[in-house]
DNA sequence: TTAATTAAATATACGCGTTACATTTAATTA
DNA sequence: TAATTAAATGTAACGCGTATATTTAATTAA
């Protein structure tokens, strides 16, 4: 007998949590979950021991998020959200398309240098598998920032949008400037 | 007290391995592993599954192999081989420095094509973590191979070696390469 | 032949992420 | 106040990789 889960008609009983109340709990477990991750990794916080900080069960955690990899998702797109922002709120108002490009490589190399405990969080987790990597670049929440840098570069070079040279160009910018960022921040 | 493991200095008690007998047994483990892991992949075979198909117990495998992921990196190891083999050996002689390059390249995504199952062990393995596949770049085994790619790019551009430019053009190639070989693989 | 020794092989156990399920708690309405 | 319903918790279990403890077997000294 399929589909035995039937939401109430009406609210009867106890009404289910709120989108607010739902984003606090998640926000609380996010928190723990940052400082920790950052304090002693991914790989060595348990969900049973990230539970046992927020204050709830195990099993609590996983009415909130799927599954532990989704509670660091949350934590890099905050981190990418924040990063964008800053890069939107400091570009110069009267730059040309080559200056705006400069500004966002710029910026964007700066923030992981100011921010190496994020830079780590999203580039050096440990026992982040390929595929979870893969849903980082799907994740539209995140991959949608990394428009930015495809719209200043095409402004930049006037290529044709569907220039196939024009990703690859774009591409090529972001691997070099995490490998600048890397190498500053592991080296 | 460290230092408590002391081998023994005559063969007194029962003998270690030879080396033969080791090789022996780590081939007969990754001949079973390679035939699974491209059957049912990766991360779906068990350290216990493969014990159980090697007829052995499943911490067996690890007086052979350190732990799960090296056996995967044998069986990388064994594929590059193979290929960089094949690359070398069907080299025309009287080739000039681009016509070697050309064929490196082109000998190197007709490989994958040719033998896509191995492919998919080498670059859609799943949960192996990012650490493991740098050790994949880091492995001296596998990224030696690689150098015919730099020494043949160098010949052919005729850039110093030291140029920083050499490298990154190889790379580039490489990655182009990849790139090839995966669209036509996967979509 | 037997006892001692040593490495191989196995058995046991741990903590992990995760799921399943039963139970309790709390918020709402009839 | 009773019924209802979802949230939250508790408990147990699964299979995983693998660390540690134990057993087995091959060798030599006695």
């Amino acid at each position: 007998m399929p589909n035995t889960k039937i939401p109430s008609k009406a609210g009867k009983g106890r009404p289910a949590l709120s989108k607010a109340q739902k984003e606090t709990m998640r926000g609380e477990i996010a928190r723990h979950a940052g400082r920790l991750f950052q304090d002693e990794g991914y790989s060595a916080i348990s969900m049973r021991r990230l539970a046992g900080e927020v204050g709830c069960s195990p099993m609590t955690l996983y009415k909130y998020y799927e599954n532990k990899i989704e509670i660091l998702r949350q934590l890099w797109g905050q981190i990418f959200k924040t990063l964008f922002d800053q890069i939107e709120r400091t570009q110069p108002r009267d730059a040309n398309a080559t200056q705006a490009l400069t500004h966002i490589a710029k910026t964007y190399v700066a923030y992981w240098l100011e921010h190496t405990e994020h830079y780590r969080l999203v580039f050096m987790s440990e026992d982040v598998s390929q595929r979870e990597v893969g849903t980082f670049v799907d994740d539209a929440q995140i991959s949608n920032h990394f428009v930015a840098f495809f719209e200043a570069m095409q402004q930049a070079t006037q290529l044709d949008p569907q220039d196939p040279l024009l990703k690859h160009k774009t591409d090529l910018l972001i691997c070099t400037l995490n490998g600048i960022a890397h190498s500053q921040i592991t080296i």
